[in-house]
Formats: C-alpha cells, structure tokens, sequence
DNA sequence: CGGTTGACCAAGT
DNA sequence: GACTTGGCCAACC
C-alpha cells in the first residue's frame, strides 16, 4: 500500500490544514517532495473528496483565492465563515494565517 | 508514447 | 501593474 496516487497525497496534506487556516499549491506541492503546482490545482479541478477535503483553504502563493470548483465567491464565503479574511479576493493577513507543511 | 491541458509559479518585458 | 515566456508535474486523449 502506501502506493497512493499524486492526488491522494494532496488530498491527505491538505486535510492536515486546521481551520482559519489556509495553504497555497506550492506549499502542498512542496510539501510533499514535489513541485507539481499545476497537478495540484487539477487534482483539486476533480476534486472527488468535494466535501470531503477542503480545497477551499487552497489559495494561490500570491494571496489571491484562486479558484474553485463550486465558484470562487462561494470559495470566499466559506472562508469567512471559517474565520478567514478575504477582501477583492485576496487573503488577509495571508502570511499570518498561511499554513506550510 | 507524444501532445494538450490545468483551481500554478517565477522572471522578464 | 498587465501581459508574455519558460518551466514544472500529473492526468487525459
């Protein structure tokens, strides 16, 4: 086992992110010994674990939201509920609450 | 197996 | 600050 797909390695390090928290694709990459932002990004584009894993705390490494598969106002709707802020989708205090591996 | 695509990133113009 | 180019890696055709 152990044998699992680039995917489901993101999947499992993004579920490692605490809530109020958020991360960027390069540090998801990164942090598991890759550099694969964009099969990061299209993992997520598939998203099969949608509610399952939050791919809304995904942002970009310029404090932008990015994107999301439900729409990105959505994306920031979450956010906030989650405690984060997000203004002219870009993150607030970005670097305060971006989370690395 | 080669080419295209993608919720990307960094540097250059 | 906006656009272009090159690079990176995985998934799909």
């Amino acid at each position: 086992m152990v044998k699992k797909k680039f995917s489901e390695r993101c999947y499992s390090l993004l579920k490692k992110v605490p809530k109020g928290r958020v991360t960027t694709y390069k540090a998801l990459a990164e942090g598991m010994g890759c550099r694969a932002y964009q099969a990061v990004g299209s993992a997520m584009n598939k998203n099969p674990y949608a509610p399952k894993v939050p791919c809304h705390r995904v942002v970009n490494s310029n404090g932008s939201v990015g994107g999301f598969a439900y729409g990105v106002k959505k994306k920031i709707e979450i956010l906030k509920t989650e405690g984060v802020c997000v203004e002219n989708g870009k993150i607030i205090n970005f670097e305060k609450i971006l989370y690395e591996f």
